[in-house]
Order: structure tokens, then C-alpha cells, then sequence
DNA sequence: CCTAAATAGTACCAATTCAGTACAGTATTA
DNA sequence: TAATACTGTACTGAATTGGTACTATTTAGG
């Protein structure tokens, strides 16, 4: 199948709750309004900082808010936090590995052109638009 | 990682490669022109034959040959073919499985208009745009 | 009619990836 | 200083993937 990994899917939803949140709102807090079980929904939080689409605050009071404005977070940008550089196959430039038939391929490239129509409708769905 | 399955990848190696033929092309002769190791190759023909992406003729001098002209055939067609419907969540129409979060998800649906842009992007570039 | 070429269907296995969990460590506030 | 909540890392069982094997069926040609 030709999916993003479920763990995508979360941080979608964890986004959209946090849009809600005036003051930063801890994991816990968000696990109860999502549905999704605390431990994941902690995995999830440190992609999302890491990537720099939520802030954090530590201590008590503490939790994670949005970096940006909702309707400037894409869902590319939640993709690559999750699952690092969209990169359809291996082929693709920013690919982190490297397909074994390169050396006398016949479409050599070509996924490029894939790659980037993919990105750009990725793109253009934003965390506003999820709401 | 998201990504195409690499099956696919070599689907529109072969594809590309059958833009050539203009009789039928065996299993073995693609394999050999691709690189592909010949027992994938007809793996891989079954699915696009299934999928009604090319001919296939038996017996001596048979082999495979494209259904439609190259410029027709797309790259969301092959991804199909060999991956099933494209459904980037299972929260999606067409998906064959279920989200076990529907019943209280806040994004329920949002979903659609992503994949929907992807599939969209994914019409754009055919067999022809490949080679 | 027989044989060789080639597809068609199914089933299998090893390796990777994924989803989910656990736990020890650090920062912050009251 | 105690309680809260993030941070980093590492582990596991389950699912998926990539690749292979084998048998059956169809067709062309001698
Ligand atoms: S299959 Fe990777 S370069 Fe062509
Ligand atoms: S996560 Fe599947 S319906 Fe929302």
C-alpha cells in the first residue's frame, strides 16, 4: 500500500488539538483529547519539536504548543517530522539511501519530477485546513 | 519513510522498457534489458496485467506488450497496480482497512482532500514523461 | 500430436520496518 | 525540595516487503 505510517496519521491529530491550546498543553492533556495512548503521543512529541513545528516548556505548568501559525504548518512539513525527507524512492535526490540499479537505469531522475508534484499537493493542505 | 514500495519502482522501469516492444516482449528479454532479476520481472507482470496496464500473449513468441500508448498510461496507474488503491491513511474512502480512532477523531474526513491532491499529482506524470 | 516457450497462480521465507512501550535523566515551577 | 513534565534512548512483537520457488496452463510450430 501506498500510505503514510499511522504514526503520521497521530500527528495530524495531535496538531489539530493543539491549535485549541492558548497556554502550552502537556502530553497527558493531549492524550485525552485525542484518543491516542500517552506513551505514543510522547514518541510523537519529540519528532515534532525536533522538527521545530511545536515548541516545548518543561516543569510544572509545562507542555507544547504550536511554533506557527496553524494555517502555516503543511502537512509535508508534519510527514517530514515524522518520517523524514519525502522521498518517494530511492532514486530521489534527497533520498537518504541509494538504489542499487542507478548505474544503468532507464528512468534515471525521472521520480524527481514525481517526487516534487507529490510534495508541492502536500503542500498546499495545511493544519488550518484540517480543523 | 514515505515512499513508494520499491516493486513500483521497478514497475515503471519495465513500463518504460515496453514502450520499445512492438511485439510481445518476454519476462526474460525485459529482465535482461532492465536488470531486473527475471523472477521479480514476472512477479511484477502479473500485477500489471491484473490491473489491465498491458497485453500478455502465451506460448512461444509470447510475452507482454502495453495496453494503452505510454502517454496514457499514468504513474498513479502503476502505484495501483502493483500497491492496490492509493489511500495514504485508512481514514480514507477507498482504503480497504478501517481507522480504529474514527468514532472520536478530529480530523475524521480531512484526510480525503490530501490524497485526493495526491492522486491528482500522481495523473500528472505518465510513462511517456519517464523515458 | 508432441514439445518447447512462455505466461498464471499460489505459496513461502528472510529481512526490514512499524507501532507501541519502558525507563532513566533533566529542566522548571511552586 | 518535591512534584510535574519534557528528553533521550533503546527494546520488543507484529506486520509488511522483497525476493524466490514451484506447479499448472496456454500457445506456436514442426
Ligand atoms: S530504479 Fe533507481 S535509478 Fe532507476
Ligand atoms: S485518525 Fe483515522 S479517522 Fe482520524
Amino acid at each position: 500500500m501506498f500510505k503514510v505510517n499511522k504514526l503520521t496519521d497521530y500527528a495530524t491529530v495531535v496538531m489539530v488539538d493543539l491549535v485549541s491550546a492558548d497556554l502550552a498543553r502537556p502530553s497527558q492533556k493531549i492524550a485525552n483529547n485525542t484518543g491516542i495512548p500517552y506513551p505514543t503521543v510522547n514518541k510523537l512529541m519529540k519528532d515534532l519539536l525536533h522538527a521545530g513545528l511545536v515548541r516545548s516548556h518543561r516543569g510544572i505548568n509545562g507542555g507544547y504548543s504550536l511554533a506557527s501559525p496553524a494555517n502555516k504548518i503543511t502537512i509535508a512539513d508534519i510527514i517530514q517530522a515524522v518520517e523524514g525527507p519525502i522521498a518517494l524512492t530511492s532514486c530521489v535526490n534527497n533520498s537518504l539511501d541509494k538504489c542499487t540499479y542507478e548505474d544503468f537505469c532507464a528512468v534515471q531522475g525521472r521520480w524527481n519530477r514525481v517526487n516534487k508534484a507529490v510534495v508541492t499537493a502536500l503542500k498546499k493542505v495545511t493544519v488550518a485546513d484540517m480543523t
